[in-house]
DNA sequence: ATCCGGCGAA
DNA sequence: TTCGCGGGAT
């Protein structure tokens, strides 16, 4: 089976067996960009501590972001890990909304893919999964998430070399389905769950795989 | 190639 | 006690 028809028999699969996923689980867009950036590195579970201690000390909107010290909201987010440095990554990302779009994502939302996509990675701590998962989760952009489960699920079966780079594999998946926001948004989080469930870093339970061919 | 770091599972 | 976690900067 060439690549393109395993991509879609792969999703085809884990849509039926895992069902939607609903993504981002977050009650605003400003909350998945946090999260987009607090879960570099780090497990989802950590991560909504984070966002709880947050959520509680209503921060949870760009202007409150905007006037907190930075050694305070890295007290916060201790739960999720390198908070120093993502204290840091907050403040860049609210500095260049200010800066650029008057702290209005709306504002934000309404740049043309490309060009916001290029805006995002110059901000300190946004890498090319954290920008494409801000497109894509908080501004509903047709662009494919890519991540280590991704690689290592696609490289574990085969279809895929292990160190293939982050844009190769982006296009070679979006040449599959051109533009499409929703299968883009369950996909991801389908590989987010297989990965967790079965096709784990150590020991993976590749018997009970539902991709698996049996 | 190293550093950043708390947290829960193995 | 170690391992791995929905990466990115240096």
């Amino acid at each position: 089976m060439n690549f393109s028809r395993a991509v879609v028999e792969i999703y085809s699969i884990l849509y039926d067996y895992f069902g939607p996923q609903h993504w981002w689980p977050a009650e605003s867009p400003f909350e998945t960009i946090i999260g987009a950036i607090l879960t570099q590195a780090v497990s989802w579970r950590n991560v909504e501590k984070a966002i709880d201690n947050l959520r509680e000390a209503n921060l949870l909107k760009p202007s409150a972001i905007k006037k907190i010290q930075q050694d305070r909201l890295a007290d916060l987010i201790k739960p999720a890990g390198y908070y120093n440095m993502k204290a840091k990554k907050l403040k860049s990302f609210v500095d260049f909304l200010y800066n650029n779009y008057a702290g209005h994502l709306n504002k934000m939302f309404k740049v043309d893919l490309p060009v916001l996509r290029k805006e995002l990675l110059d901000v300190y701590g946004v890498g090319p999964e954290t920008a494409d998962s801000i497109l894509l989760y908080a501004g509903k952009y047709p662009i494919f998430v890519i991540d280590a489960y991704t690689k290592r699920i696609l490289s574990r079966i085969g279809y895929i070399p292990d160190d293939i780079v982050y844009h190769d594999l982006q296009a070679k998946i979006m040449s599959v389905y051109p533009a499409d926001v929703v299968k883009y948004n369950e996909y991801h989080a389908l590989l987010v769950i297989l990965a967790k469930e079965y096709c784990k870093k150590s020991a993976p339970d590749c018997k009970n795989c539902p991709i698996m061919e049996k």
